[in-house]
DNA sequence: ATCTGATTGCAACAGAGTTGCATGTGCAAC
DNA sequence: GTTGCACATGCAACTCTGTTGCAATCAGAT
């Protein structure tokens, strides 16, 4: 699942200098752990997982701060989601699609990036100008139809 | 601005009666007020707005569900915007279709409900279940793209 | 090894939204 | 026109996400 080799970290080291900051742990091990996961991750999510990781736990704002730090520089994108909390992923991963889709699990509340052909656009009504698209989808990701299924 | 006629509030009153639910003056007045508005609302507006009115002030959690019941019979959009507010928005048309589209407008903050071609659903990972999927196009609505051409 | 400004951790704060509960009221039945 | 009661309201207290102030610490240059 999550890559922790320590090319990843040499990787995230090596990103976060080229930008003109400093690469302190938190920092890296934030960005390398970002880069390891497809799907944007919100602040709680990743609060968790660092706790879990044999590094131990990070405090709560100095986590906001390397966030901000790194979306700032570039290396990482926050976004809103509808429940209004921000989800943040590393920057290259979206960067590239102007129309992409996200698939949101009603159980756990993730959010999924799906590598979706843009969908064609439907006729707007005459004056309208479209400058953005996404396709949001919903429903049951598979770790919890999994778990309905065998709890 | 706002049209404060008393068409708009029977109108209110009569959508509110129409999917089962009280016409209480709370809801009627939420009601008019967002039909009267071309943009979506945030809460805090929508509360300066009610307290500077002729009825005088409403609660800040009765607000909370009236516009709740509004958006959960439909006849009210929410959506959380980029700085992690909700904006409330009347619906244009009662469309409680598993899959429909949006236009949003960047601009004036309205949206529109279109009657879009069913998208293709994309292909989703193993042991995903879809139950809802929507389009959510963003750009410039008519009237604010002529308004920014004529002056 | 030392220095220094950037970074961290703690505590306290802020704003948006939610929940519990007692009181009030729309509206349908009488 | 009255009445009953389920639903709606108002208040207080709460949660959750994110921010700010400040003293202590540390990365990286010298």
């Amino acid at each position: 699942m999550i890559k922790r080799g320590s090319s990843t970290v040499a990787d995230a080291t090596a990103k976060i200098r080229a930008i003109g900051q400093r690469a302190t742990p938190a920092r890296v091990r934030v960005l390398a752990l970002l880069g390891g996961t497809p799907r944007g991750l919100a602040h709680q999510e990743i609060e968790t997982a660092l706790a879990r990781s044999g590094e131990g736990p990070m405090d709560r704002v100095t986590l906001y701060r390397v966030l901000d730090s790194l979306v700032s520089g570039g290396l990482a994108l926050r976004q809103a989601d509808e429940s209004r909390i921000f989800r943040f992923s590393a920057a290259q991963q979206t960067e590239a699609h102007a129309a992409h889709a996200h698939f949101r699990c009603d159980e756990c509340g993730r959010v999924f990036c799906l590598a979706a052909p843009p969908p064609p656009a439907p006729a707007l009504p005459a004056g309208f100008r479209l400058s953005r698209m996404s396709l949001d989808l919903r429903g049951e990701c598979r770790e919890c139809t999994s778990r309905r299924r065998t709890g």
